[in-house]
DNA sequence: TATGAATGAGTCTTCATTCAT
DNA sequence: CATGAATGAAGACTCATTCAT
């Protein structure tokens, strides 16, 4: 429990609670869902006892760092639309830009997203919603461009926002070795903006 | 393991290795990466002395069901390419078909994929190798559009590749209980061809 | 499990460890090298899981169990030559009564010493530099005969004392029914003796 | 089932039981009680039905092979005995040199000997009817020497008797890679002749 | 008669969770 | 409140043995 040569009193700067769940991204980026409370307890210098008090079980913990990501990634979302409210176009790639990021950040959150297991810890209303929630995101950047007449608007919207979030996924998983986000996210708007562009150039 | 439609027995008729593979996929799909060793060999009919005969542990039995999924996507997606070898755009909705049923079919195989557990199973060298097999399908079917003058040949055609794969996997998470598989694909190909035509319309 | 003479609940006042070793052992002196976590745990009064905390797997607890053993049997011999540090013939039969004494103490645990499974918990170092261990203990008994003129040095050092310690085992083995302890040990440094000195009668 | 390169039909000129034990002897010398009846099939190319046809379980083969090797190791005394009949002191160095090698070709067999497991298949009167034949042939090598007026009469003779056995064991562990065998058996008969001769020359 | 696939009881080991200190 | 030793249910895996072919 010594941290010598560590900024003396960091546990103090934050809560435990949220120390502990930053060690549990961490982990869980190393590890998936097979993330143990043991390797938590202790790369958060904690007993496993303290762990205990702050989350009941591990099923808590996990749900807290899931909610934490898909809370955290939303936020980012909101905030890269505010800044750019006006130009649809520099939304969509600030859109791209930070879905690749927190893919980046959070590691395998989004890809264990599906797995079975997790129906134990998201019911499916809770789901729904998260799901709407992200969709809604796009829309609204699909939504900006109509109106400004720089996007088509006779395709099923919907279905747009989901290849956009898919065609995330799918660049990053394959290419995040090849090139580095910003680049990812130029070429991917570049198409983006074809489909959504008439004359295919945006 | 309901084979409804299908003679009773049937599992008689192949080896008892293809069995378990059938048992173990369907195991998977349910239960995931956590997938038990005892319950695929009871769900099976057999003893677990007899999975471990056919599979030396449980990393092999996951190693080949992986391996069969990929296998048989690979196949499907190869027939549905020989089948529509001169009309890119069937060629484009055969991919998109198949891709979507699969995933119907494999359940969370493919959400899996990149699990950090994974890691210990397939090493870089084979999941870079299985990549390059599914890219290749899809460049080939845009290649083929390229020269038949229907798509665009200005776009990144690997980025192209991987999103029209990210879309399929959003597309299907996100509508799977909304839509067909048929109208899903319907649906998918209408942004791919705006997103490769000109014109916009494919 | 046994400990006539002393006070119940002895075991609460030693360590875990001390008490897993002890029980263990018990049991190995009645399974052999087939001694089983299981049992262990449950004659110690502990859960498996309590074991596991204290020694990480059956090779690491087999481990403890022969250094123990032979730790505690090194010194014994040290204990007694010790105290006969100034009569080579009783320092010889201090020696030969412990060497029968930790055999009935340890039971088949020097029998089983040479067992293939040990190369993997024993490496041929460690053997060497035990079995070098109880060779001095011998070798410096006869010194002090030799220097003393009480026994004859014309013999081969390292064999008497290969031979000593092989004839306890053997008189152990053949008679230990027969005799008790301190009568195998009488008798058999008379044979000792015959071999060391000129006149045959120590 | 193949022996291409070795001796056609090697298995006809032997019986399969005693093809078997050789192997087994062979697999117990490697591992010890550790042995696998799978592993002692596949290396005397035999089913494992069939090595089941010929020892109904593994406690027969055990005790096949180790009756097999009392019986051969008996044989071999008895053997230098009679070539040696009216030298004891030749006798004295046939019976260690016999000894030595024993313990060289049937590895860890005599090491095991008193392990627990083997009660279940060695009764104690078995057993003890084996130790008298061993003890029998020393004693009468003894006796041979007393009668010779060779040897002191005046020591217990079967504590002599276990004292050569175990010397053998004793300077086979210690010194087996220092020396040879016939080394070891020169060195250990001086030590036996020092015991049993007055002048200690032998 | 020979074969080896099938079997499952029995072991080791892990890890989430509890609770006395 | 914090701690970490103790717990045991659960799961992977082994191997002697059986028996249909």
């Amino acid at each position: 429990m010594e941290h010598s040569g560590l900024p003396i009193k960091r546990a103090d700067a934050v809560s435990n609670r949220a120390r502990i769940i930053e060690v549990a991204l961490a982990v869980f980026a190393e590890r998936g869902l097979d993330m143990e409370m043991g390797e938590i307890a202790s790369r958060a210098d904690l007993g496993i006892g303290t762990l205990y008090r702050h989350f009941a079980n591990r099923e808590d913990l996990l749900r807290a760092i899931l909610t934490h990501t898909l809370n955290d990634t939303l936020a980012q979302f909101h905030a890269a639309a505010a800044e750019t409210i006006d130009d649809p176009r520099a939304a969509l790639l600030a859109f791209v830009l930070v879905g690749l990021r927190v893919q980046q950040q959070y590691g395998p959150i989004f890809a264990v997203m599906r797995d079975p297991r997790l129906r134990k810890i998201f019911d499916q209303t809770q789901a729904q919603t998260i799901r709407d929630q992200f969709l809604e995101v796009v829309l609204s950047i699909l939504e900006g461009g109509i109106k400004a007449k720089l996007f088509r608007s006779d395709l099923d919207q919907e279905v747009v926002a989901a290849t956009i979030m898919g065609s995330i996924m799918g660049v990053h998983d394959l290419f995040e070795t090849r090139w580095s986000v910003e680049e990812l996210a130029q070429k991917l708007v570049l198409l983006h903006l074809a489909m959504l562009t008439r004359n295919g150039n945006g």
